[in-house]
DNA sequence: CGGTGCTTTGAGCATACTCAACATCAGTGG
DNA sequence: CCACTGATGTTGAGTATGCTCAAAGCACCG
C-alpha cells in the first residue's frame, strides 16, 4: 500500500470528499484505496500524452491539470481544467485522447484502470458512478462547444471567470475572489482566442469596473450580474 | 410489447447491429426488448427540450437527429448529428442539457431510464457498455472542441465530409458519395459559421475540384487526400 | 405557374488576429 | 541590493477572415 496517503480509513473518512469513492461502503473504499498510488508533478511536467495507452483513473488531490488537443501546426485548444476533487484519464479504447499537464505543482492519485474494472464487474453502482462522472463532463463539454462557436471575444472572456465562480460557490469557497493558476495563454488556448485578446478584453472589462486584477493571477468579481449579461447567460432572469 | 418493432430475436438475431445490445445474452436482450418502445417522429420535430426532465435513453433506429444548445438570443450550436445504431438522452441529473429534433423523418427506440437502472443493477458489463458509448461521445465533443475553437472556415468544412466518410467507411458503405441529410443551417450550426460562409467555401472546394455537389443533399469527395490536407489533419503522414 | 424556402453570390464592414514594441515580474547571480 | 535575463503580459497599428445585409437564383410543391 502506498504510504504517501494521509487519508483517514476511520468512521468520519476525509475520504469522503473524494468524487470517487462516493456512495461506497467502507469495504470498497479500502479496497479502492489499496489499489491507488499518489503521485506528485511539478508545473508544466506532461502527465501523460495524447496517443498514450492509458493506464490509470487520475483524481486531482491537489493543484490544476490541464487537457488539451494540439493541431499538427500547433494550434491547442484547451478542453478543461481539473480541480481537485475531479477525475480525468478515462478514454476511449485505453488511449488517451488528449495530453495532460499540471499548470502548478499537483498530487495526484491514480487508479489501475485494469483494477477499476474488477471493483466494477462486483459493484454496479460504482459504474454508474463514474457514468454519472462522465455525463456531466460531457454536458460541460457541450457547454463549451457553445462557447468555442457561437460567442464572442466578450461574451468568452465574461463567461470564464463566472464558471470559476459557480466551481467555487460548489465547493463552498468565495466565489468572488478568485485565483487563476492558469496563465494568458492558457486562458486564450480554453476560449479559442488569441492571448492578446484576452488581455485586452480584460482590461476593459476592469475599466467598465466589472472585474478587479491583482498580479496576474488574481481576480476579483465586483458585479456579478453585469458580469453575467456581458456573458450573455439568459438576461431575462436578470430584467426584473 | 410493442408491435412496432420488426427485430428478430433468433439466434442470429438482426439486434446485433443495435449498439445497446452488444455483448449482451439471449435473456437480457429480450429484457430490454421488452422494456422498449418504438416511436417515429417527422422532420423538424422535436423529440425533447433542453431543460426537460429525461425519461428515455434513445436509440435512432431510422433517420437523423440533431442536438443542439442554444443562447437567449437564438444563436445555436449543434453538438452532435446522430444516425441509426447511435444512441442519445442520457444526460446529467436526469434533465436533458440539449434540444432533440429530426432533420428527417426518423424512427427511434426508447428505453426507460429507470428501468435501465435496474438492469444495470444485475448486469455491471451492461453499465461498463453505457460507459465505453459515452466515453466515445466526450472524445468526438474535445474532437469538435478543437474544430471550433482553433480552425479556419477553410478547415472546418474541409472536415465535416471527411467525418462523415470515415463513419461510412465504419459502416462499410460507400465513404466517397456522401449524403448530407442536413441543410446549409445545420451545418453553420454545427461548424460555428455563418450560412453564407458554409456556402462560399463548399463552392470553393468544388471549384478547386476537391469535392462535387449534387442537388443540395449530395456530395462526393474526389481527392480524399487534399481534403485531408486542407482539414489540418496531419499533413506528415501525406508528406511521403 | 406562382409561391415558398433554401442556397448562392456580392459588397461592405467589424471583429479578432498578426506583428511589433514595450512593460512588468520572477528568478539569478554579481 | 541591484542589475541582468527570460518569461509573461499589455498596448498599439494594420490587416484578414468571416459576418451582415441585400439581392438574385433554384428547387420543390401545391
Amino acid at each position: 500500500m502506498s504510504a504517501a496517503h494521509s487519508v483517514d480509513l476511520g468512521p468520519s473518512a476525509t475520504i469522503t470528499t473524494s468524487t470517487i469513492h462516493r456512495g461506497l461502503d467502507q469495504r470498497h473504499r479500502e479496497q479502492l484505496f489499496c489499489i491507488s498510488s499518489v503521485q506528485t508533478c511539478r508545473a508544466k511536467a506532461v502527465i501523460f500524452h495524447e496517443g498514450d495507452r492509458s493506464k490509470h483513473l487520475f483524481e486531482v488531490l491537489d493543484g490544476v491539470v490541464k487537457l488539451y488537443r494540439l493541431l499538427p501546426d500547433g494550434r491547442r485548444q484547451i478542453t478543461g481544467f481539473v480541480y481537485p476533487g475531479q477525475v480525468f484519464g478515462l478514454d476511449r479504447s485505453h488511449v488517451h485522447t488528449a495530453t495532460a499537464e499540471a499548470i502548478v505543482d499537483a498530487r495526484l492519485c491514480g487508479y489501475p484502470l485494469a483494477k477499476l474494472e474488477l471493483i466494477t464487474e462486483e459493484l454496479p453502482e460504482f459504474a454508474l458512478g463514474l457514468l454519472r462522472m462522465i455525463t456531466n463532463e460531457l454536458a460541460a463539454a457541450h457547454d463549451h462547444m457553445l462557447l468555442l462557436g457561437r460567442k464572442s471575444a466578450t461574451e468568452k472572456i465574461s463567461s470564464f471567470p463566472l464558471g470559476l465562480s459557480d466551481r467555487c460557490r460548489d465547493e463552498g469557497e468565495d466565489s468572488m475572489m478568485l485565483h487563476l493558476p492558469m496563465n494568458r495563454a492558457n486562458i486564450g488556448d480554453y476560449l479559442g482566442l488569441a492571448i492578446e485578446t484576452v488581455s485586452r478584453t480584460m482590461t476593459w472589462l476592469r475599466q467598465i469596473g466589472v472585474i478587479e486584477l491583482h498580479q496576474r493571477h488574481d481576480l476579483r468579481i465586483l458585479d456579478h450580474d453585469r458580469l453575467s449579461v456581458l456573458a450573455e447567460e439568459d438576461a431575462s432572469i436578470l430584467a426584473v
